[in-house]
DNA sequence: AGCACGCCGACT
DNA sequence: GTCGGCGTGCTC
């Protein structure tokens, strides 16, 4: 036995990390820490790590330890950015499930989680090597490249481009770094970036009122002088109330108007009267505080409420299934107030498109600054100030939209998820492919809090849910005040067209009511859920159709901007004057979209006032919110529209909704077609209101006026279909009955594909049974970005499947076919839930 | 996912 | 003979 020498010092034990990567690798990473790190770093602070070769990334610390690695030394954590975790233990939590659920690396998760302004770039900079041996024979272009960077410290890549005014540097700066004439190194920068206001104020000694007495007197010969004082006195009332001198008043308030008081501010400053300071502010300054706004809650709501209550004496998740216009927004703003009052924080969900509208200015008016808003039309940094506002206590209340689930509460309540049917709450790319509603049911679990789902039409899940008694179920049947239900017409087109009453897509019926509207001043929602102008051309000779080359799918023709788009790989060409195919100059617009509707209202009305919302018209940031704006004080006599027009709208004026190609949604080939048709029928039809005491009309145009669909849709019989549906669900083995998992398998080559697709559901059927695995079939569209697509759809039945087992298996095999040398460049997509 | 390393074709 | 094509495999 030696001696141990190393007394009296206690052994240091070194400090492991194991790092969340941002990356699609199944595992976390080990580094250590170094020793001036030691007691400074926790879980869930962010560092930044060398990654590889030459890569430098931020990652997040999942776990600290003692153990070192066995096989591998591992690499030193180069800088320590957080003090505090800014990624909570709960959250870390619920990335591992998603990770795992959604089978998914939880790098992926945290990519998707942070707001981008959290993630710290590396930016590659050029740098002139000092020892670079010109001797070396260097091209002309790489010599003039050369003499720019010498005159600078470094340069990123674009840098040098818009220095020598060329953006194909990349390849020169190579050749550069390969012949030792530059050098490259990673600069790492924090994206976030606090908003700084400037400020002045009174310095101490002039902020009170018997020394503001004073001042005044002695500023009286300059006037210029005294005026700044007077104007800093109107907005911050020292005299009244010397603490307020402390937070000061920008600066902007002497310096941004024409006849500038900034000089004379300059000499007080100069004189020791006022002072100048700095400070941090929110991106959300300008909102007010909570003013009190009372909300009286109906007997029918008051009603909910108590139901919902008692639900959640014992069940964690209600649903609460409201008709348009009973007012569910009073029952969860009640529920809201409720569970801020009891000190949790409270998350309320909305997809992304009702996000911009009246919920949230009167969610506004009723919490005002105490609410963070999520969404992502905010830049980055609005993002950081909402995740930072909630950890520090600023927010304990955020209304956001499927991405706000990854926010770091640490004691949430409830969850409300409004609109709880929507599909948009499903992420399909990238991974993890989550639904937020899932989500925020296991999060609510975690959190020891309450979810409550909310919608006029429910998903088949979470009624069946309800029906099984796992979740509470309060259902709201009268429509707030009295407003009525529409009226419903359907229009047989079949008939129409026979009698020669269309004119072009309007029936006779529709344009009537049109007409009495724009006479009487009322407004109409046109819905056709299909942009652009026509959905294909056609020559009329040979009966070509224009076609993407990289997708297989008809070319959708957009009038304005005069082109043919794909609306799936967003591939843009010209609109050809004669046929390709055939000459013919005879090349027609085929079907119709939002635009055309639109184009043709202006040649029949071409005094109303038309707007079109649909993706085309509404790309801007606040056009939409504009285009709302507008409809709402009835500049917009008729609006067009696609889906959008369906959410979360209330208009007073709106008596008229009609609905074009209802036939296409009720049609449409895939399982959730009906439940899909009569949520957006319903959902649309809910915009028509009561007029001078006329219900409101809807007029949906069909070819088949007795398909049961829309019988349900016009009783308003949600129980009808949920019935219908339900039973057929279970007949055929869908969801709720079983869960679904999509394998989605891409190849350039369409054999290969095919190949792979089947030698996969070969391996899984074996396994899982030939009633467990549908396919490989070719999607709808077959081929997407040059990509050929097969799909394989796995059904594991509820309960009697271990579904953790299950998955493992599928994942395996999964991870075979990847890795068969036989096949290369297999791409598969799992997408476990699959909508 | 990146990114470097490595082994075969079309060019000076 | 070299440049560069992208196939392969690793990242603490």
């Amino acid at each position: 036995m030696y001696v141990q020498n190393s007394l009296p010092f206690e052994e240091e034990t070194t400090v492991f990390a194991d790092l969340i990567l941002p990356v699609p690798i199944p595992k976390l990473f080990t580094y250590r820490v170094s020793r001036a790190m030691n007691g400074l770093i926790k879980v869930g602070a962010r560092v930044i790590v060398q990654f590889g070769k030459n890569r430098v990334i931020t990652a997040v610390v999942g776990k600290l330890h003692n153990t070192p690695p066995t096989n591998y030394q591992a690499k030193y954590i180069l800088e320590l950015l957080d003090e505090e975790p800014l990624v909570m233990a709960s959250q870390l939590e619920l990335f591992r499930w998603m990770a795992e659920y959604y089978l998914c690396t939880i790098g992926e998760v945290m990519n998707v989680a942070l707001p981008s302004g959290l993630k710290i770039t590396s930016q590659s900079k050029v740098q002139y090597n000092p020892d670079f041996d010109y001797a070396e024979l260097l091209t002309e272009e790489e010599v003039g490249l050369l003499e720019e960077i010498k005159k600078h410290q470094a340069l990123s890549y674009e840098e040098v481009a818009r220095l020598v005014e060329d953006t194909n540097v990349n390849a020169v700066i190579k050749s550069l770094v390969g012949k030792r004439a530059v050098i490259l190194f990673e600069q790492v920068k924090e994206k976030y970036k606090p908003k700084i206001a400037r400020k002045v104020r009174l310095t101490p000694a002039y902020a009170s009122g018997a020394a503001l007495n004073v001042l005044m007197k002695e500023l009286e010969k300059q006037p210029k002088q005294q005026e700044v004082l007077l104007r800093y006195l109107s907005f911050v009332p020292v005299q009244n109330n010397p603490a307020l001198n402390q937070k000061g008043l920008d600066k902007a308030v002497f310096t941004q108007e024409e006849n500038s008081l900034s000089s004379s501010l300059n000499t007080l400053m100069k004189h020791g009267i006022f002072e100048p300071f700095e400070i941090t502010v929110s991106r959300f300054a300008d909102i007010p505080d909570t003013p009190t706004v009372e909300i009286k809650l109906s007997a029918s709501q008051q009603g909910a409420v108590r139901q919902i209550q008692e639900h959640f004496q014992d069940k964690e998740v209600v649903l609460l299934h409201g008709i348009t216009g009973s007012g569910k927004t009073e029952v969860y703003i009640h529920m809201i107030r409720q569970a801020l009052e009891s000190g949790t924080q409270v998350l309320f969900l909305l997809p992304e498109i009702a996000l911009t509208t009246q919920i949230v200015v009167r969610l506004r008016k009723v919490f005002g600054d105490k609410m963070g808003i999520y969404h992502s039309k905010f830049s980055d940094n609005e993002r950081v100030e909402v995740w930072k506002g909630i950890i520090e206590g600023k927010f304990q209340f955020v209304v956001g939209v499927r991405s706000a689930v990854f926010l770091p509460f640490t004691n949430l309540g409830l969850i409300i998820v409004d609109e709880e049917h929507e599909t948009s709450y499903k992420q399909f790319d990238p991974a993890p492919r989550y639904h937020a509603r899932d989500v925020a049911v296991v999060m609510a679990y975690m959190h020891h809090g309450k979810v409550l789902l909310g919608s006029a039409t429910p998903s088949l899940e979470s009624y069946y849910h309800a029906q099984q008694g796992r979740y509470g179920l309060v259902e709201m049947f009268e429509r707030y005040g009295d407003a009525a239900l529409p009226e419903f017409l359907l229009i047989d087109i079949k008939l129409e067209k026979k009698q020669r009453k269309m004119k072009n897509e309007f029936s006779s019926v529709l344009l009537d009511y049109m007409q009495y509207n724009l006479e009487h001043d009322e407004q109409t929602i046109l819905f056709q859920n299909r942009r652009g102008y026509s959905p294909y051309i056609q020559c009329e000779e040979c009966n070509w159709i224009a076609e993407c080359n990289n997708c297989d799918v008809s070319l959708t023709y957009h009038m304005k901007v005069a082109e043919l788009r794909c609306h799936y790989c967003g591939h843009k060409e010209q609109v050809p004057r004669t046929c390709p195919n055939c000459g013919s100059p005879k090349v027609k617009t085929m079907g119709f979209g939002t635009e055309k509707i639109e184009d043709e209202l202006h040649l029949i009305y071409p005094n109303a006032r038309v707007q079109r919302m649909d993706m085309d018209t509404t790309r801007a940031k606040n056009a939409y919110q504009q285009i709302i704006q507008d409809f709402e004080n009835e500049q917009i006599d008729i609006l067009v529209g696609t889906q959008m027009v369906s959410k979360g709208l209330d208009f007073g004026n709106v008596s008229v909704v009609g609905i074009f190609d209802a036939d296409r949604m009720i049609h449409f080939p895939e399982f959730r077609a009906s439940e899909r048709a009569f949520q957006m029928l319903t959902q649309v039809s809910g915009r028509a209101g009561r007029r001078a005491g006329r219900p409101g009309k809807v007029l949906i145009q069909t070819h088949n006026p007795a398909q049961e669909i829309l019988s349900w849709v016009i009783q308003n019989d949600y129980r009808r279909m949920y019935d219908t549906e339900i039973s057929e669900r279970e007949q055929y083995n869908y969801p709720p009955f079983t869960r679904l998992i999509k394998l989605i398998v891409k190849h350039t080559d369409r054999d290969t594909a095919q190949r792979a697709a089947a030698q996969l559901a070969e391996k899984l059927l074996a396994e899982l049974g030939p009633s467990r695995v549908l396919g490989p079939e070719p999607p709808l569209v077959e081929r997407v970005r040059n990509q050929f697509l097969f799909e394989i759809l796995i059904k594991l039945e509820r309960e009697k499947i271990n579904f953790k087992a299950a998955k493992s298996f599928i994942q395996d095999k999964v991870t075979d076919i990847l890795t068969d040398k036989t096949l290369k460049n297999i791409n598969v997509v799992v997408d476990v839930d699959s909508m």
